[in-house]
DNA sequence: CTCATTTCAGTTGAACTGATATGC
DNA sequence: CGCATATCAGTTCAACTGAAATGA
């Protein structure tokens, strides 16, 4: 009586080993891994809502207020209104985010090297290709509408 | 400029989106997710101590002690003396535990369905596979003795 | 003496729920 | 009116740190 892969196991031991380290990285940029993130997502889709950022990132609107507020205090976000929509307010990543950012790349890539340790450059892209299927499919059964994110 | 694959990002999403609905199924046997975990990892290992659990399941052994506690009270663990080392406590699954696991299983391989749908069977193997070479990647760089674990 | 195990107690991060004001 | 956004406040889970007693 083998057991099934038990996938679901595996991958929350990744995240318990890989948080540490990833938390540490971004302290050393006085930033939470939340703030991290949400920094560079960002980058990649200057514009975007708060609520739009939270739905992107599977958490609640008010868990992702939580999180920009120190990122909004120390300027490396700003936020101003939608024109189209006085109810909106549009996120943007100022000079002094992206710099942070570009700061961290060289520890962050060490440790995405970590992670795919020993993986030929097929498995690599395979591994990468099915976590973001993984993340399609859980997103689809969560929001039957959202989509979800490059990286 | 294109980023590098950031599977960091992306496995704590699937954590993300997975851990509500594992928490879900677990709360049908009033158990927390960590708990069930536990238990299964008890079960394939009877005798281990709480520190190589907790070891294993890569938290603290204050941490792994707390989870471990509701478990004892419901007696679906029990803990023995080791007869070589009275220091030590031995953990053991009891057979309400061996049930209660049991009666989680189906919606917990429903879940596991859904993580990998669309997969191939090459691919869910791969995925599998990738995903525990990872495992003994971060644990080899993060406790050199440390071994990990099958599921 | 040193090291590992167990346990007590307090802290933190980051999610959660509930409720309210505002504007489309 | 219903729906989405934004924000205020409190709660919970599950990790964390620090420290102590015990025994190999």
């Amino acid at each position: 009586m083998v057991e099934a892969p038990y996938n679901v196991y595996v991958i929350k031991q990744l995240e318990l080993v890989i948080r540490p380290r990833f938390i540490e990285i971004c302290a050393t940029a006085d930033m939470t891994a939340p703030q991290y993130t949400a920094l560079t997502v960002l980058r990649r889709r200057p514009g975007i809502t708060s609520s739009e950022l939270a739905r992107r990132s599977f958490v609640r609107a008010q868990t992702m207020a939580t999180t920009l507020e120190p990122l909004l205090d120390g300027g490396l976000i700003r936020r101003e209104p939608d024109p189209t929509n006085a109810r909106r307010k549009l996120l943007y990543i100022t000079d002094d985010g992206v710099e942070t950012i570009a700061r961290l790349s060289g520890p962050i890539n060490d440790l995405e090297r970590m992670i795919t340790d020993g993986f030929s450059p097929e498995e690599r892209a395979q591994f990468c290709n099915l976590l973001r299927r993984s993340r399609s499919n859980l997103a689809a059964a969560q929001l039957p509408s959202s989509t979800d994110d490059g990286t």
